[in-house]
DNA sequence: ATTACTAGTAGACGAGTAA
DNA sequence: TTTACTCGTCTACTAGTAA
């Protein structure tokens, strides 16, 4: 396998066009480019040449150089695994955590008619009042900051006997085969390592769970 | 800038699914699939995780890994610069080379009416019965290579008073702003480093050329 | 200006090993 | 099994410099 530092200089030359023609560059630029000497990025332009990804044509002030068609296959290889890394085939995202107690709030508010109807028409299901409460792994914690970026439903609050009521978001999920949502209250600072899931029935009973236990959530497509 | 070493650590935990949840790896396993030792993959993770790259949750057998929002955007900086290399924008080619005389064979084939019209038809123009004969540089040959890889013309061979002439092929190309031809005997095996350049007007006059005059032709769209 | 050699050195590497 | 420390080696870097 080809060495990072070598690649990173191969892609340098590739993107100043080096897949499309000599280009002009010193191993002064290069090595400003990629913040090391202009000795090492000499040494890297020769390691390049001898294995026959560039080839050289040395000037008095400076050196044209291509990239050869086995050097365009290494850097197309590294693409296609950046592709793999941001395909958009399927995008799941994986939350672990475990089952904890919440207070109460969440079956409260989805007793109530006017939520419980919006999420009724956007996911799908009638939720059952109450939420599944679900303290995230540490590890769990940037994805749930990711997944803060892709596309949540918005339900909208409302006013009733002279109280407002906020706000909120869900976005479907799954736990195992189990149509779920993750919902999360508009206005208030929520704790970054909770989620709360709503169900269609009560998810402690059919899951046979209990507090501490651990379970996955998955989010996407 | 991250150091190439630890973005091709990052780019390999990406590749297990560590941008859609946590994956489980062992500093033995990313090791092995970067080719260095444990105690150097060991290291790497940890300095991934002190610049906020990766997360981390340590197991008695292991490690949970997570890309933060912050590495994935590192990792996508880098995606979107292969995708510059590759994107298909006006992808053009450039090749420079000196100006050298053939042996006039060039100027026979283009004299033959067969020949000619299929020029006409497919390249736009009726070619001036001449070719211009261009010896590559040595940085320009990779570059030639790659050109065969594009959509080249078939000009067809035929038969006339009991004489055979071959296949060719051509794709069109600009010497400045002349929309001009390279053409390729089909069957002889062509020297790599000589192309032969076919215009509706005699190109040495025009251009005001003679051999060893340095000249730059344009493959592409 | 360049490239790239030599020389000296800093630091990265892997072996061994503790936890 | 792991992770990650220490330590000795040796690679890979940069400075200086020749061509």
């Amino acid at each position: 396998m080809i060495p990072a530092e070598e690649l990173q200089c191969l892609k340098a030359i590739a993107l100043r066009g080096g897949c499309r023609g000599p280009v002009f560059v010193s191993t002064q630029s290069i090595g400003t480019m990629l913040a090391i000497s202009q000795q090492t990025a000499s040494r890297r332009l020769k390691a390049l040449e001898t294995q026959g990804l560039i080839t050289r044509a040395m000037t008095a002030d400076g050196q044209h150089v291509t990239v050869t068609k086995q050097g365009e296959e290494e850097l197309r290889r590294e693409f296609q695994e950046y592709s793999r890394i941001f395909s958009e085939g399927g995008k799941t995202y994986a939350l672990h955590g475990a089952v904890v107690s919440g207070i109460g709030e969440g079956k409260y508010y989805m007793s109530l008619p006017a939520y419980k109807e919006q999420f009724k028409s956007h996911l799908g299901f009638e939720p059952y009042p109450g939420t599944l409460n679900i303290r995230l792994s540490h590890a769990s914690v940037p994805i749930r900051k990711k997944i803060d970026a892709l596309d949540w439903i918005r339900i909208k609050g409302f006013s009733t006997d002279g109280r407002t009521f906020g706000d909120a978001k869900c976005i479907p999920c799954r736990i195992g085969t189990i149509a779920c949502g993750i919902v999360v209250p508009g206005r208030t600072h929520y704790p970054e390592d909770i989620i709360e899931v709503i169900a269609p029935m009560a998810l402690r009973r059919k899951l046979g769970v209990e507090d501490s236990d651990s379970i996955s959530v998955e989010v996407g497509p």
